[in-house]
DNA sequence: GAGTTTGAAACT
DNA sequence: CAGTTTCAAACTC
């Protein structure tokens, strides 16, 4: 009894503003629809605007040809496999307050330790 | 449970 | 290209 102890299954993103249609939709970001664990309002990732949701990648792209941090972090990704069995893909992230031993780091809430794409300051990894 | 903090994405 | 703002989630109280 470490982890999953809270609700069981909360893994939905709250999302209200961007209607899942922002890199800031945990379920956007990883290419996956909203499920009914998702509390998120006028979610456009529930699969009923599929054709939305697609123009809206290509909105982003579009507008950002680097998406997100992509440019200098998306150099390489590194594939790396979570104790769980899951394989996942970090890119780096740019932790300076938490030193990469929060959640908010992705290499951490990944479970694994920072890599040469990572530009953290004071990085604990 | 509500509020604060942190990191990253989006916009200017 | 850099800085600022916004967004959603994690963390704290």
């Amino acid at each position: 009894m470490e982890e999953e102890s809270q609700q069981g299954k909360e893994r939905g993103c709250r999302c209200g503003r961007t209607k899942c249609l922002k890199q800031y939709c945990q379920c956007f970001r990883n290419d996956i629809r909203c499920t009914s664990d998702c509390v998120c309002s006028d979610c456009h990732n529930d699969g009923k605007h599929e054709e939305k949701r697609i123009e809206a990648i290509r909105h982003i792209r579009m507008n950002n040809p680097s998406a997100f941090k992509g440019t200098a972090l998306e150099l390489e990704d590194q594939e790396v496999t979570t104790p769980k069995g899951g394989k996942k893909t970090v890119r780096g992230c740019r932790c300076k307050r938490s030193k990469c031993q929060k959640k908010y780091c992705e290499c951490f809430s990944a479970g694994i330790p920072c890599t040469s794409n990572c530009v953290c300051t004071d990085c604990a990894n």
